[in-house]
RNA sequence: CGGGGAAUAGCGAAGCCUGGUAUCGCGCACGGUUUGGGACCGUGAGGCCCCGGGUUCAAAUCCCGGUUCCCCGACCA
């Protein structure tokens, strides 16, 4: 077991120490690609199985659509294209012979998936058509980072067709309340809900809204999209239904997505000095037994316990393991910190003499977060335990977002603001205004908060009045 | 893709300038003593020194080319 570099000290060397110390992933022998071991798999399969039950929980289903596409179907919607051929995977050959027709790696499956959808959709009785999928997606990165950006990244990808703009923008509004309560709920995450500037759209999209994250850093983190893509795709790819009124008309779509970026941000915005810090909703392991024992006759009598204790809490639906490895306690105690385990639960003999033992809780470290508990309940007590760990993360991650978001009323106050923090700043909805400022500061437009006082105001840029505020920032 | 740094055992590093038996700490295996906050002693295993080429009697070390990682920038739902 290595030491990590202090936070403070260099926060990306500290993200990266975590992840190898914590067992999370390793790197491929392919640029830009990670290996996720078990226990970051772990970690985002728990985030994935909560926010999959959100998904059937509004209506959708999931699908599986394939890997490839071919390369015309790129070509067939005009920003599309622009936006996503530079990062493109193209395979040119297969079986030994060069193909008609390149097939591209996809990189996010609006097209494929709009074709078939051509092909389903004859009438308003077919819709809506609510489809998610989980998969993997590849885009040339040139710059990447375990889970932030990586060439191939797994993720969700909703693609929804309506019948028309009202039905399409409730749609992209659901899911993206879905990703909030996701985050904060699931996760611990606060996450701002917004709508995404003119120049900061999805390739394609008429509108795209995002939730943004404030990491470790204070850099920001989009952490999950939901776009409406009005007609676009829906004409590009004859998606036409036919409306009570007998006559012929496009579809409405939208398309949203969520990738393990957000187990990056659960690493950047919980973890400390001494490892990652999992809230106990997605957290692998929720709570590990570490015995104590002098001499071999008090094992005996403290592992029969312990075997006791895992199999009710086991039963009590707790995922909770025993740590009988022969090492001595306090490396056990370290190990468990490293990994982000909420709750440890220490059993030695004294305890066995008061039918009590000792849990210490990963959000509060040292003396203060240890107290002896009753073996009776213990479930329970746990459980009830692990909602205020849950609730504390959120709280302090609450805080912490909160305290370095800056107003502000002046181009010069938001070059002050993105050097420490977060920007809210009155601009109009213009790509030159956020180019501007991202030239002269490194801050970009995350997004329009969709909560707004709606005071008008004048933009910090042109002057020109404006009852929207923007959040600035510099992000991942 | 531009600028900078790096790659030596699972992890972290020394050695490289000045070429000559690959070294240290942690971890790992075995034995013993230990065990309520990273135990100790002993024994041992583990190396295409990133890859390919060159110079040389001899290359971890010098030269050329490449790959990957990290940082800064450009780019990036």
């Amino acid at each position: 077991m290595g030491k990590i570099t202090p936070r403070s000290t260099d926060y990306s060397e500290w993200y990266l120490d975590v992840i190898r110390e914590a067992d999370m992933a390793d790197y491929a022998p392919v640029r830009g690609c990670i290996v996720v071991k078990p226990y970051g798999w772990t970690l985002y399969e728990n985030m994935r199985d909560l926010l999959d039950r959100r998904f059937k929980d509004t209506g959708h289903s999931n699908a599986a659509f394939p890997l490839f596409i071919p390369m015309s179907f790129l070509q067939k919607e005009a920003h599309h294209v622009e936006g996503f051929s530079p990062e493109l995977a193209v395979v040119t050959v297969g079986g030994g012979e060069q193909l008609e027709e390149p097939l591209v790696v996809r990189p996010t499956s609006e097209t494929i998936i709009g074709y078939m959808y051509a092909q389903w959709i004859k009438s308003y009785r077919d819709l809506p058509v609510l489809i998610n999928q989980w998969n993997s997606v590849v885009r040339w990165e040139k710059r990447t980072k375990p889970f932030l950006r990586t060439m191939e990244f797994f993720w969700q990808e909703g693609h929804t067709a309506h019948a028309n703009h009202e039905e399409s923008m409730e749609e992209v509004m659901r899911m993206l309340e879905v990703y909030h309560e996701h985050a904060m709920a699931d996760c611990a995450l606060p996450t701002i809900k917004g709508r995404k500037s003119k120049s900061e759209r999805f390739a394609g999209a008429d509108n795209t809204f995002s939730i943004e994250g404030m990491m470790g850093d204070k850099k920001a983190l989009q952490s999950a999209t939901s776009h409406d893509l009005g007609q676009n795709f829906a004409k590009a790819f004859e998606m036409k239904f036919l409306d009570r009124d007998n006559t012929e008309k496009f579809c409405w779509t939208t398309s949203w997505g969520l990738s393990w970026r957000l187990t990056g941000a659960v690493i950047m915005v919980h973890g400390d000095d001494i490892g990652l810090r999992l809230p106990p909703k997605i957290a692998p392991i929720q709570a590990m037994i570490v015995p104590i024992y002098k001499k071999p006759e008090e094992k005996v009598g403290v592992m029969a316990v312990a075997d006791e204790v895992l199999k009710s809490l086991k039963a009590a639906g707790i995922r909770v393991k025993l740590d009988d490895r022969e090492d001595t306690p306090g490396a056990k105690f370290y190990d468990c910190e490293m990994r982000g385990i909420p709750v440890r639960i220490e059993i030695g003999p004294r305890d066995l003499q008061t039918n009590s033992v000792l849990l210490a809780r990963r959000d509060i470290p040292g003396k203060p977060g240890k107290t002896i508990v009753s073996r009776d309940g213990l479930a329970d007590t746990i459980k009830k335990l692990m909602d205020e760990i849950q609730a504390n993360l959120l709280a302090q991650a609450e805080a912490f977002q909160k305290a370095n978001i800056r107003e502000v009323n002046s181009y010069d106050e938001l070059k002050e603001a993105v050097e420490t923090g977060w920007a809210l700043a009155p601009v109009i909805d213009d790509p030159a205004v956020d180019a501007k400022i991202k030239e002269e500061t490194k801050a970009t437009n995350r997004n329009f908060p969709l909560d707004q006082d709606g005071v008008e105001r004048k933009c910090i840029i042109t002057g020109q009045p404006t009852r929207e505020r923007a959040i600035f920032a510099r992000a991942y």
